[in-house]
DNA sequence: TCGATAGTAAACTAAATGGTTAAATATATG
DNA sequence: CATATATTTAACCATTTAGTTTACTATCGA
């Protein structure tokens, strides 16, 4: 019941994470919920671009909005990213066996 | 010098993980290596546009495509599987902080 | 109440995407 | 050699994407 809705939607959300701003604004909401104004200021584009990819990311679930007075509050969902990461566990047999020689690149994410 | 490449990647990798048919394609080449017509085989779409979907996938360098005489045979690169699976996991903290409640849908990636 | 602030919506544009069909290019085979 | 097979290229089309600017709608605060 967590699942049933992973499937469709790893397009959009594998499309959310395509784009470098979008990736930047989960980062920056990595660090806590902020508001739209304050997400677009480091972005040297206009807020109605930035609102559009903030609704992007709301579509795919990535984030949830709250309004609060004229301010909306957005905070990131980090269940999109677990389905993401969760297709992709399913190849990560490929690359531990493949990418020994390569190695450790990865290992960082283990301690 | 693994990753050098991986930050301008991601865009491309993500990309072309967000296409439902190529995530067929990938997940088919999982079981081995194949033809573009054997890949092609259970799409309903054009040869030509599989075609194109493997150069979406070998732009992002999630194949590698050997010519042996007329066919040429595609094999599953790992790797940027991995860089995007390292991205995803900068977030993980995210999820396993959060999503105790839901847990265990991605538990299954640890047996 | 008036003006500033926060944000979305609308209308537009250029470029990219995903598909098609038809033609072209090798290569294999009878 | 002639034909069939494997695949790409080209030309085209409709839709989506990512951006813009200019309105519009709330809401806050003096």
């Amino acid at each position: 019941m967590v699942d049933q809705r992973a499937a469709a939607d790893l397009d959009a959300i594998f499309q959310a994470l395509s784009h470098p701003t979008r990736r930047a604004l989960i980062e920056d909401l990595a660090t806590g919920p902020a508001s739209v104004t304050e997400l677009a200021e480091p972005h040297d584009i206009s807020l109605a671009a930035v609102s559009k990819h903030l609704q992007v990311l709301e579509d795919a679930g990535l984030i949830e909005v709250e309004q609060d007075g004229r301010v909306r509050q957005c905070q990131l969902e980090a269940e999109p990213l677990s389905v993401a990461f969760g297709w992709l566990t399913q190849y990560r047999v490929f690359w531990d066996d493949r990418l020994d020689a390569l190695g450790d690149h990865l290992e960082n994410e283990g301690q």
